[in-house]
DNA sequence: CCTTGACCCTGTAGTTACTACAGGGTGCAG
DNA sequence: CTGCACCCTGTAGTAACTACAGGGTCAAGG
């Protein structure tokens, strides 16, 4: 398998193939006689892990974390799940800030029924002293 | 008043005042005869106004324009209008992106009933493909 | 046989919005 | 006069890629 087509299989693109190769999150493939890339089912795999956490919203430093615990099948699974959870109230805060700036967003672009610069209130709630 | 002083004034760290100047956001100040920046009450203002748009998330080259707008006082403030319309849009669609994978990572984390990583639910969850 | 296009390679630099030094100079209190 | 807090410039680091530049390889069509 090429790179292009692992990156195909993954939904990946080529630059971040090697990229987590260079960064070591990817193991060095074996290579064809022209230098090319050549993977196998275990890259794949080992791919498609790290694009679901990816999408999960880990940082690549977790998904390391991740991957080296997945690779010791008889641990308990303890860490892994505080991870997550950590993960799942980390995402939690993230939407309590977004919810309290939409609503004061909100806010700001309600009070606007201005014509000119000179009265607009949307540009008087960012300065506020004038 | 010295950069340490307007740094305090408006919650901003030195280096991130000398960044803004650095990217032409605000202006250079005049100096004091040990060549130290010395800022007046428009320096101030201008930086409010940067933190203030930052904090509610626009980015840099949005408050670039913002500034703009805001100093042509006679010109309809359609453009801000839309700005901040568009902003808030974004915001929404950020939360339920967010929303979306919230509710993902909690439906993996609700599997979880594992002792090891053999049988990890959320593992599994990552590596669909075993 | 040759060329054209789609791939592949390495290495470097750019993106956002700062932040953190390193290696200096200045000003004031004790 | 000697600390110490503050100021200066310039560079490099952060996260997670992305985008070249400047090459090599391979299969198919003319
Ligand atoms: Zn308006
Ligand atoms: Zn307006
Ligand atoms: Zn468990
Ligand atoms: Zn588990």
């Amino acid at each position: 398998m090429k790179i292009g087509e692992l990156a195909a299989a993954t939904a990946t693109k080529v630059e971040t193939v090697r990229y987590y190769e260079k960064i070591g999150l990817l193991a060095s493939p074996a290579r064809s006689s022209a230098n090319y890339r050549s993977y196998g089912s275990e890259h794949l795999a080992r791919l498609s892990f790290i694009r679901r956490a990816r999408d999960l919203g880990f940082s690549l430093e977790v998904v390391r974390e991740l991957l080296t615990l997945a690779d010791d099948r008889t641990e308990s699974c303890e860490a892994v799940d505080g991870i997550a959870r950590s993960h799942l109230s980390e995402i939690d805060r993230k939407i309590a800030d977004l919810s309290a700036l939409r609503r004061e967003l909100g806010r700001v672009l309600d009070s606007c029924s201005c014509d000119t610069i000179a009265d607009c209130k949307i540009i008087d709630a960012l300065a506020p002293r004038r």
